[in-house]
DNA sequence: CCCCATCTTTACCCCATTTTTACACCACAT
DNA sequence: ATGTGGTGTAAAAATGGGGTAAAGATGGGG
């Protein structure tokens, strides 16, 4: 069970959307979406996400109304996202209960980072930020960490690397020379070695059993598979 | 006895103390300041305010150095205003607890709207601690004094900022470029070894017996990592 | 102007990680 | 059986990152 951060979008333009979805579950966040307020204040209810990011500018009604609505029954962190830079858009928007408002167009970067101050403001504030898990492997990737029932593992760059790769492709085959240029930034497929032998170690040291792996599987001719 | 919430601002340039005196105390908020980064921190421990702006271009300090300081003993929202509307200079004040950074220049309105969030999202967790500890290491922030058993330590001035960044991000893995820029404000990757020296030196001072770290762990290839 | 703490630079050795090498294994075809 | 191509594993050799000491440079305070 995915315990990340769940974040959800409102907003109408798909092409943000999908911008927002790419940055967001690169760091491990949970990501959902809306396309009008409407169905927006329905998912904050049944969702309870952690942080709703809010455009103002949408189709069905205003983003002021959705505020309204929503922080009469929760103080869940609504990051208000604006083309508008009017002064009295954002006091509007912030006395109603927005927790911030940013000024489109804005970084990826400082969102993640907007996103992070109000994850920290809550309460129980167990720093919940983003970890990757598969079963009882988990990846801290802000911490740069690796954990098997709850013991760390150590990995040396490499491994880590690679482990990496594999796990922002859950399910798919991984080719040899895909594996072998994102790791090693080499294009001859000649030392296609390096990956089997990366791979081992990585089986020693993540599968109970390495003849039996859970995690690593091999696809004969073709390369590798992570879990499911 | 006025029981209004008190706003410390931290800034260096005394035309905007004052607009911003005047802008605040309309509003009912008590107001203190201080012109410069080490009377700031002093401040911030003996007044522990409601909220504190402040200015990142001080003469004597870098904000995000006030910011690291503050954090480690208390929870106070801190408002950073600049000038500087570079996405990494946000980042990397806000990753370091800053809650909220507003560009200059700002109209009072939507500065008041934000300190209001600020002080709604206060779960009166700005309780000062009286220090900051990890096994039988002791750190006093506000003295800038190091304890090893009761026995004091006492660090130059890179030692004591490198430590103090440590112990910010107990469990991670700090890459060498990060140290490199948080002490020594270097792009170059190329030093990476003053890094290597001032750990040597930091855990002949701090650890029993340096090759079995206690507090400062390597990860090769990659950084140090602190505690845990 | 000199002294001293601190920071920077240099040098050298050790060891983790990576790369290379070697070989056993298995499935499958001849 | 024997061979072959792809794979797994172990263990050497090579690489380069890291620990440490100490000399040289810097700069602030007396």
């Amino acid at each position: 069970m995915n315990r990340n951060p769940l974040i959800l979008v409102i907003e109408d333009d798909p092409a943000i959307r999908r911008f927002l979805k790419t940055g967001l579950e690169a760091q491990g966040y949970r990501f959902e979406q809306a396309g009008s307020g409407d169905t927006g204040i329905a998912l904050i209810f049944s969702l309870q996400p952690d942080v709703v990011l809010l455009d103002l500018g949408l189709p069905d009604m205003e983003g002021s109304q959705v505020i309204q609505e929503v922080r009469v029954k929760t103080d869940v962190p609504i990051l208000v996202l604006s083309a508008r830079d009017q002064e009295k858009e954002k006091i509007q928007a912030l006395e109603l209960g927005a927790d911030d408002y940013i000024t489109k167009p804005f970084g990826i970067g400082e969102l993640l980072a907007r996103i992070k101050v109000s994850l920290r403001h809550r309460l129980d504030s167990e720093q919940v930020l983003p970890q990757v898990a598969f079963g009882n492997l988990r990846l801290d990737i802000s911490a740069r960490r690796v954990f098997l029932d709850q013991e760390e593992v150590h990995l040396t760059p490499l491994e880590y690397k690679l482990l990496l790769i594999l796990t922002q492709h859950p399910g798919k085959i991984l080719t040899h020379s895909f594996l072998l240029e994102k790791v090693w930034g080499n294009l001859s497929n000649e030392q296609s070695h390096y990956v089997r032998i990366y791979m081992a170690s990585l089986r020693k040291k993540l599968e109970k059993d390495p003849t039996a792996p859970r995690f690593i599987f091999t696809e004969t001719g073709v390369g590798y598979r992570f879990f499911e």
